[in-house]
DNA sequence: AATGGGACCTGCGCGC
DNA sequence: TGCGCGCAGGTCCCAT
């Protein structure tokens, strides 16, 4: 379940570390997670190659590599990037690793020159690789709306205005606006007060405009945080994100409010889990 | 346009 | 102890 603020502290680790680095051999275990192109031409489009840089968008990683094809990433629900160091790499980065030895649900190894591995593990296997000549012209990311962080306060307003939809749902549709997915949208909402079954073009400007706030506010303490490991969400080094402890709502089902001790609430949207608040969100 | 459902998957926790 | 079931949610796709 990895949203903007995983996949972003992702992006900034690999940025760090994997940049720079050559690729010399990539062993696909589990075949279903390749989706473009056929297995063989995957494998040949990535060794002997330099990644030059780690790109994001929405919730998609893009590695730009020295071929000038792209390498992209969806984690999905479960996918995860793990870099498996050689103890003699950075002794300071092994203590913080999971799986010194091996890979829990490996199903490509990126080995790099030097010696060390970059796992994707994917318990589900619902994760997405490709290898595209140009990433921007895929359709997922032709359907996407615009990111949380390039989107000036009038332009959402306004956007608002136009949609008669629920309002968590809204925030979670990755073509309105992208990045957001269940756990950020109800922690936003809950930060801005609003009820997440309201209707998008009913919200007050005042509504508007601290739902605004809150977005930029979660989004960014988040990242800052490291992201939030609830399921199977870790970082490059295998430790776990840190904002799960700022969680207001998301998971809390039955516990009392920190801000009014109402027991915080869950009802389904969209055949998904909505925690709320219902006495500060009105 | 908006909404609801199923599909893709696997592991976990639940009730019996 | 074991079994079957529902649930988790990112994205796509189809139906209403």
């Amino acid at each position: 379940m990895p949203e903007l603020p995983e996949v972003e502290t992702i992006k900034q680790d690999l940025q760090k570390i994997i940049t720079g680095k050559k690729i010399i051999k990539v062993c696909v275990h589990n075949p279903k997670v390749i989706r473009e192109p056929a297995l063989k031409a995957f494998k040949k489009s990535l060794e002997d190659v330099t990644i030059k840089r780690i790109l994001r968008r929405a919730k998609l990683l893009i590695f730009e590599l020295s071929n000038s094809l792209f390498l992209t990433v969806h984690l999905k629900m479960t996918g995860q990037l793990v870099l498996r160091q050689k103890l003699s790499t950075n002794p300071e980065l092994v203590e913080g690793l999971v799986y010194p030895g091996g890979a829990k649900n490996s199903r490509v190894a990126f080995h790099l020159a030097g010696g060390d591995i970059l796992d994707f593990n994917d318990q589900r296997l619902f994760g997405e690789l490709r290898v595209v000549g140009d990433w921007k012209k895929l359709k997922f990311v032709q359907s996407l709306g615009p990111e949380p962080f390039d989107l000036t306060y009038f332009d959402f307003r306004n956007m608002l205005s136009k949609k008669k939809t629920k309002i968590k749902p809204l925030l979670m549709d990755q073509g309105f606006i992208s990045g957001i997915g269940n756990l950020y949208a109800a922690e936003i909402l809950f930060g801005a007060k609003i009820n997440p079954e309201r209707s998008a073009q009913g919200l007050t400007e005042a509504e508007k405009a601290r739902l605004y706030k809150e977005m930029q506010g979660v989004l960014t303490s988040a990242i800052k945080h490291g992201g939030s490991s609830v399921d199977d969400y870790v970082r490059l080094s295998g430790k776990r994100g840190d904002y799960a402890r700022f969680h207001q709502v998301y998971g809390r089902i039955n516990e009392p409010c920190f801000v009014c001790k109402t027991l915080i609430q869950r009802i389904a949207q969209g055949g998904r889990g909505t925690y709320f608040c219902p006495q500060c969100q009105r």
